[in-house]
DNA sequence: CAGAATGAAAC
DNA sequence: GTTTCATTCTG
């Protein structure tokens, strides 16, 4: 049973939002979902958080009752779920279950780079099974440079510090006891979930805690609120969800603010303190914990349960929850904005940036005044008709998560009203949005900066290089940007700051998004960008393209609000970049004018909307609508909007988790093209993490977009992404001679096999490519080629690694002996092939050697997703920098996934793999153009 | 479900 | 020193 239930889960996670829809509808089937999803028919993976037990649990009661009724009222059921999740979680999170439940030990440093690299092994040599997929990743392990390796091992470490606090008395494994998991325990002091907080505040006391160590420094107590800038933003938009009462008091954060000592700790400590501070409080403290879906079935429950939803909703970490407070970001806008600038202003943000921020902030009140009145207005009608038809809901995020859900639930005829409606929402939407992608703005701005807000920004946070991202941006942008420079200079007042700097350009798009944004506001200014959008949209073909993007803005729009509040998910930060690069798309494809006001008529308002809808035939109606927007229709159509967006979003999620299982699936079968891309794609993603920024895989995004999962969870999965994740390339490079045959293991004997696999693989090709290219050197080209611009300089900060750390290395340890044994075989087998190395001593010195050049992360490689930004995206590449831009670059990346995809199913593919190894890029980079330029 | 790999913990 | 178990999935 538990195995299944994980996997059940997994695909769930993988699925995330979409599954939960299709389930929604009642289609589903966790399977089937698989199977639809994937596309491939490959199982559904587990990505999620399998490691959490709460999850997993919940998950399952989740999945299960879904099952059960599917169609029948989500809500209701979920409701039902979700309140037993969570009470259980949280209440019962210790003895909870036990068995299944158990925390699963953390990962070790090899884990977390198996889990990392696999896929990519997976891509490279597509007919390896696990098992052998394993042995190169061993080899590359082994191969691995030092350093790179001490990032992961200390990730490991932090993850293991973080668990153990989590679950102070967690132990690993009984050894011989099995009964390890419920068991021995009784009580079992150690849940081991992650997220429990109850259980870790339980234990701590208790419980000594295996490592005195790390309990110690661990304290409760959270990080110093300047530093918890990412915690506060969550707890401040929790709250805001909540009541948007006063949290103002609270920017510092409510609960668990403590010790300070901790601030310096990593995020993930933080968190898993925090989590373990908050279960004190209430229940509420697991909301954050709960897994996302949990806190999706409880949103979409209608938080059937006023009080345990609550802290679901705090968490806000869904995307649904977001989309919730989008709606109602018009109301808390001023609060916020008021928070934000306090947080940023604690956290010391940055003077110009805050300063533009402020004073966009400033604009933004005025006009947020104006437009987030009437919106308010409307709003709060909508909720309270909601409220009473909901029943009880609470929070309006819930009333909202639960019409949407309803809706889905009610009818097709539904969906199609709404879609209608979702016109007008549109036009409501595009002024939230605005306003929203305002505030994102400085938010973002800031957040970088600081450290803070987004749970996936936190990775970006200690990156000082800010200065990367911008020129990330800026590049991206630049194209963008650049015919808007022109456009914009006409834009008063900050156009002068704009350009000056790397920064400036940044600032330029932000201006530009903003300005965008203040037109949409003033309803006055209109909002030009509408307008552009509408254009554009207008003037894309009309194409299944066209409206996704529309579709995609409309989200991101939607997301920033929900930035604002939340600040949270992955998606969110993409969705800001997309939205900033959507709109700067927008903007320079759209009339140059634009910029400068010309007043919005509804209609034209409307005209985005239209772009939504186009794809139905109903859009010559949203004007009218718009007219109605005000009450209810409002509300329906943010709810619509709300819907699309998730759709939309569950969509590009679906879409990524099937590009990355069908890479493989499809690396495996067919299409070089599809693979190369997709490979290059998921390498693009992770490597965007490499960094040390966050970036955002796409298993992850896919995750978090979703989930939102528990704090913890993201925490380390931002870890776990920010992790360096290096091409395959390299690794063949550092290899060489000795590594491919390593990697086959078997070699001589056995297995050329595999080598053969391996040259038919994309990789291969690609490798060969490559060399040909570079014969010598072709691991950095190769880099090159995929991202082409700058691996380079990361490779070039060579390092002088001499022979010793092999030797050093080697000193085997634990489990040397299995290792000792296999490697030598290894080893043995591998000098065979290629030279020789001391059979018995250090095996690797050659590897190594080779290796020590460092092996340039694959990070940019994706960005070539975007082609042209790509390139720029390479840039920032070099020093892992935090890559700030990477969320935008993310969602573009997104985009052109979706592009990609699309135009997969059309067929259009541009020739993929034909050219050099840029497969992904290629195809990619049509979509993306289009998609950007229409 | 076994199994490939490594590492860490518990015996 | 040995045994478990963590992740990932194919066969």
């Amino acid at each position: 049973m538990t195995k299944a239930l994980p996997q059940f889960i997994s695909s769930l996670c993988t699925f995330h939002l979409p599954s939960w829809v299709t389930v929604m509808k009642g289609s589903s089937r966790n399977k089937d979902h698989s199977a639809e999803g994937e596309g491939a028919g490959k199982r559904p993976k587990r990505k999620c958080l399998q490691w959490h037990p709460l999850l997993a649990k919940n998950l399952v009661d989740f999945l299960e009752e879904e099952e059960d009724e599917e169609e029948e009222e989500d809500i209701d059921k979920v409701q039902l779920l979700g309140a037993d999740g969570l009470e259980q979680d949280v209440g019962e999170a210790e003895d909870d279950e036990s068995p299944e439940q158990r925390a699963r030990r953390p990962m070790n440093a090899f884990l977390l780079f198996c889990k990392r690299h696999r896929s990519l092994v997976r891509q490279k040599h597509p007919k390896l099974d696990n098992r052998g997929a394993t042995k190169i990743l061993a080899d590359w392990w082994a191969v691995l440079d030092p350093e790179e390796k001490q990032k992961y091992t200390d990730m490991a470490k932090e993850y293991k510090d973080a668990f153990m606090k989590a679950n102070p008395g967690y132990k690993w494994c009984p050894t011989t006891n099995k009964p390890v998991k419920s068991p021995t325990p009784t009580v079992n002091p150690r849940k081991k979930l992650w997220a429990s907080p109850s259980d870790s505040s339980r234990d701590l006391p208790s419980p000594k805690k295996a490592k005195t160590e790390e309990m110690p420094q661990l304290n409760f107590g959270m990080a110093d609120p300047t530093q918890m800038g990412g915690l506060s933003m969550l707890l401040l938009a929790g709250e805001h969800a909540l009541g948007t009462s006063e949290v103002s008091s609270s920017t510092c954060r409510p609960d668990a603010s403590e010790s300070p000592e901790s601030s310096q700790k990593s995020p993930l400590f933080q968190f898993a303190e925090i989590s373990s501070s908050t279960s004190q409080p209430d229940a509420p403290s697991k909301q954050c914990q709960a897994s996302a879906l949990f806190q999706f079935a409880e949103i979409s429950s209608n938080t059937s349960q006023l009080g345990g939803a609550d802290p679901v909703k705090r968490c806000g970490k869904s995307a649904l929850f977001q989309l919730a407070e989008m709606c109602l970001a018009s109301e808390g806008v001023k609060m916020e904005e008021s928070k934000l600038m306090k947080a940023k202003e604690s956290d010391g943000g940055r003077i110009k940036e805050l300063e533009k921020g402020k004073e966009e902030r400033e604009i933004k009140m005025e006009k947020t005044d104006e437009a987030s009145l009437q919106k308010e207005a409307e709003f709060e009608k909508s909720f309270g008709e909601n409220v009473k038809d909901s029943k009880e809901l609470r929070n309006f995020e819930e009333l909202q998560m639960d019409d949407i859900m309803a809706i889905k639930m009610e009818d097709p005829k539904e969906t199609k009203k709404e879609e209608l409606d979702e016109d007008q929402k549109c036009s409501h939407f595009s002024d939230f949005s605005y306003s929203a992608s305002s505030k994102i703005i400085i938010s973002d701005v800031p957040s970088r900066k600081d450290h803070m807000c987004h749970p996936h920004g936190i990775m970006i946070i200690e990156d000082p290089t800010t200065l990367n991202k911008p020129e990330k941006l800026k590049k991206k942008k630049k194209k963008s940007k650049m015919d808007r420079h022109g456009n914009d200079k006409s834009t008063p007042k900050k156009s002068g700051k704009k350009r000056q700097s790397s920064e400036s350009d940044i600032e330029s798009v932000m201006y530009t998004i903003e300005a965008v944004a203040k037109g949409d506001w003033g309803i006055e200014k209109l909002g030009e960008t509408s307008r552009k959008k509408a254009r554009t949209s207008s003037s894309g073909k009309g194409n299944i393209l066209d409206a996704k993007p529309p579709k995609k803005k409309v989200k991101s729009r939607e997301k920033k609000m929900s930035k604002e509040k939340s600040s949270d998910t992955t998606k969110e930060s993409r969705s800001p970049d997309l939205i900033s690069i959507s709109t700067s798309k927008n903007i320079s494809g759209v009339v140059p004018e634009g910029v400068k006001a010309e007043p919005l008529t509804p209609t034209e308002v409307a005209l985005p909307s239209s772009l939504s809808g186009q794809v139905k035939p109903e859009d010559s109606e949203p004007h009218r609508k718009i007219e109605t927007c005000g009450s209810r229709k409002s509300e329906r159509s943010c709810k619509g909007a709300l819907y699309k967006t998730l759709v939309s979003e569950g969509m590009l999620t679906s879409l990524r988790a099937n590009v990355d299982r069908g890479k493989r699936s499809s690396g495996k079968g067919n299409s070089s093209d599809h693979e190369g891309c997709w490979n290059e794609e998921s390498w693009t993603f992770s490597q965007s993490g490499t960094s040390g920024s966050k970036k955002f895989k796409k298993t992850k995004l896919k995750e978090d977009s979703l989930l939102g999962s528990a704090k913890l969870d993201e925490e380390f999965e931002k870890k776990f992404n920010s992790l360096p994740q290096y091409s395959p390339v390299t690794f063949d490079r550092k290899c060489v001679s000795v590594p491919r045959k390593k990697k086959k293991t078997g070699n001589m004997s056995s297995e050329p096999t595999k080598t053969s696999k391996g040259s038919g693989d994309k990789w291969s090709n690609k490798q060969f490519f490559l060399d040909a290219i570079h014969p010598a050197e072709a691991i950095f080209t190769e880099d090159k080629n995929t991202t082409e611009p700058a691996y380079k300089v990361k490779n070039v900060p060579p390092i002088p690694n001499t022979p010793e750390p092999t030797a050093t290395q080697e000193p085997l340890v634990g489990s040397q002996k299995r290792k000792a044994r296999k490697t030598k075989i290894t080893h043995l087998v591998r000098t065979a092939d290629g030279r020789v190395s001391p059979a018995g001593g250090t095996l690797d010195d050659k590897p190594k050697e080779q290796l020590h050049r460092r092996l340039p992360k694959v990070t940019e490689t994706g960005c070539s997703d975007e082609c042209t930004h790509g390139t720029e995206a390479a840039e920032t590449r070099s020093s892992t920098p935090e890559m700030p831009a990477v969320s935008a670059f993310f969602s573009l990346a997104a985009l052109a996934e979706v592009a990609a995809m699309e135009n997969v199913h059309r067929g259009q593919r541009s020739t993929p793999l034909t050219h050099d190894g840029q497969p992904k890029e290629m195809p990619q980079a049509p979509v993306l153009i289009s998609c950007a330029d229409q």
